[in-house]
DNA sequence: TTGTTTTGAGCAAGCGTTTGCACAAACAAT
DNA sequence: ATTGTTTGTGCAAACGCTTGCTCAAAACAA
């Protein structure tokens, strides 16, 4: 005889017929070897596939209502009718109510734990209005930002904000644009999820607007292009973290620094930029249009790029970088060319990941501690959920400049 | 006047009292400069906050019916009764039902547009019993997976496979192991995902078992420790590949060759440990114990290590080391130590990643096709569960040996 | 004892869909 | 004209939960 589990599938052919498909119970059930079965309810005349309830009976007494046939799950009813409540008492004893005697409660947590109940979340959620549930858009599969480690981080650290208060993650991906913005939309209006996390902050960000137009709670990770006071964000201080960057190149004595930054629409390539010149104007340094390269993460559009830098008739003795990964192709690249980092040339560079103090040599790198940026996102999304009366906050993650060995002085000529 | 999108909301203190929210509403409407406003629906006598409906009257005309002042959504009974139709037809055809004509359709559509309609697609999932969505729970932050590119690459292919079949993905996280079935039973029971996808299979999965036991289409990525003919899975051919690995190494002439691998208790260790030894017996070389070394990825353990198997009495004048990432560890490590690769020492690592071309020297690397892994697994799970006939299968993606700098003919001593 | 408050539990409507069947209208076949 | 078929729509129950209000019983006060 079987235990009390659930019982697998039973093929019935025509869902039409009722007889039927009580004789395939049968079948099965006697093929199986159970004694008996019982239907106990039958849900309506106008029945659909799956909504027979019935109770196995072991050997002559009664064990436990077994539920399964076509994936009946239990539900709050059972659990009132064993427990001898009403299933409104049942939903307050899950929500811990206070206007439930402990008696009930053990009564009605014992019937639980006997029929092993788990509550149907759509039901919850189509019911309280409320999901748990935080949306996110992956970038698109040849987006850049999955060559590198910034997306896992940022996830772990939402995925730890989330977990804290019991909130999950519900993703899609979007291709193209269009199909961003349609993925939010499905995940807004179709109520998957109570908030929304974005990843990054275009220019003109069609998903901004929507959500503003919407007044759906979400967070930012990055600077908003425009609207900053009604957008909750949490970012770095990228300008000041780019400037400084830059100064501590310049205060090593070199004055021709180069700038590598990824694309322009990215407010947080705008951001550096500004701090990139920020710096220079501070020191009395020019600018020089041609020491300022924005290349996707291509490797190959990046070596060209970088080869082009070196052949310029004034070289740069000194780059900054927006990313580690980025950083490392130039490295490559600087190698093929014979130029040796520091000694020819000094490379500092953003993100502080797991990689460049693992590379040769140790990469000088600005730690814009990432999974706090995702943390402190979910963190503060999950506030502004609970409670609409939050107001809009900036929450700036510091950044620090991370020493290691790929600058140095620069040489007296 | 406003336009018609939607409406903040207005706060409204005691839900309790209908003329309160009626008054409530005039004065929002008023101070909005709103022309009229109409209580078209007052949906019960036992009415709950956000359950009335409204008209706004722009102008003398009437413009579109607007919701949203306690964030009512538009809902498939405004459009059946804009469109003149029943709810039932409106739910065809947004189904495409091939049982309403194409007049209807249209009129139908119209109404849909004019109302900027959404699915609610919890009550979608309520009702149809199926919600369109995989599950998966991530690495917890701590863990290693995370520090290395093969969960995102493994993510973005779920993610595809997803994608095309308009899936999208459900994430928790779970710190403990217990935290993680719960969080899969969360998944499961609660009803939240159609079926699972998981990432690692442990050597006493009870993950597994459970999902098995409740008979919930899932797949795994990995060879399942058991049931292996019960659970359809993605892998790679992890035996083979190192045995090819392994035997790369031994045609150049190597025959000290030490393996670097991970958990014991994962089972793609396991095989690959299998492998590396298989090969070794075929080409008639000794197994040594202090030639097999299982650390975590953590650096430190790992330079550890490393140091202790360069001074073994007989070095290895080879390494298979299971992960690309580890491979950049021991590659630090030996360069500290004064040995240089691949004139001291072979190196052939796996998985292939962006980062071992980039490093110094490139790796040569078994390429396993991680992005491949993920779409696979999404694409056959989704073919499990929407026919649940789909015969259980093993998929094996293949894998190649990408040969570059880091391993070369042993020299003669 | 009677009136009043408190406590605990139940009733029933509601969340927004899907879907089996009923049924009217239009058409075809006798 | 009568009886079948189609074809297209509508009806209403169901999915499994939450929650405002009602109300009986218990506890307390007068």
């Amino acid at each position: 005889m079987k235990d009390s589990a659930l019982i697998p599938l039973v093929s019935v052919q025509s869902s039409n017929h009722f007889d039927f498909l009580l004789y395939s119970l049968f079948v099965f059930v006697n093929c199986r070897r159970y004694k008996r079965l019982i239907l106990c309810e039958r849900v309506s005349h106008n029945f659909r596939l799956g909504h027979y309830r019935y109770i196995i009976v072991y050997e002559n007494s009664i064990k436990l209502p077994t539920r399964g046939v076509l994936d009946i799950a239990v539900t709050i009813k059972d659990v009132a009718k064993l427990a001898n409540v009403a299933p409104s008492t049942v939903s307050r004893v899950i929500a811990d109510s206070p206007r439930i005697s402990e008696a009930t409660k053990r009564k009605v947590n014992e019937a639980m734990g006997k029929l092993g109940y788990h509550p149907n979340l759509n039901a919850r959620s189509l019911a309280s209005q409320s999901t748990q549930t935080i949306g996110l858009v992956m970038p698109s599969s040849g987006d850049v930002v999955f060559q590198n480690p910034f997306f896992p981080t940022v996830l772990q650290g939402i995925s730890e904000g989330a977990h804290e208060k019991k909130y999950a993650l519900h993703m899609t991906t979007g291709k193209s644009e269009k199909e961003t913005l349609e993925a939010v939309v499905e995940m807004v209006q179709g109520k998957r999820v109570d908030g929304m996390i974005l990843l990054k902050s275009k220019v003109e960000d069609k998903i901004i607007s929507y959500l503003l137009k919407r007044n759906f709670p979400f967070v930012l990770i990055g600077k908003p292009y425009k609207n900053v006071e009604e957008i909750t964000h949490v970012d770095n201080d990228n300008f000041r973290a780019m400037q400084e960057a830059t100064e501590h190149l310049i205060m090593q004595g070199h004055h021709q620094i180069a700038f590598i930054g990824g694309c322009l629409e990215l407010v947080v390539t705008v951001e550096r930029l500004l701090g990139y010149e920020r710096a220079l104007r501070n020191a009395g340094i020019e600018l020089k249009n041609e020491y300022i390269i924005h290349e996707e993460f291509l490797r190959e559009g990046g070596q060209e790029a970088v080869k082009e830098l070196m052949s310029l008739e004034n070289p740069p003795t000194a780059l900054v970088v927006v990313d580690d990964f980025m950083a490392l192709g130039v490295l490559n690249t600087l190698d093929e060319l014979g130029i040796s980092v520091p000694e020819d040339i000094s490379i500092v560079s953003f993100n502080n990941v797991l990689l460049s103090e693992m590379v040769k040599p140790p990469l000088t790198s600005v730690d814009i501690n990432i999974f706090d940026l995702g943390y402190q996102a979910s963190k503060n999304l999950i506030q502004k959920i609970e409670n609409s009366n939050e107001p809009i906050k900036r929450i700036i993650i510091p950044h620090k400049l991370i020493e290691r060995s790929s600058c140095c002085h620069l040489k007296n000529k």
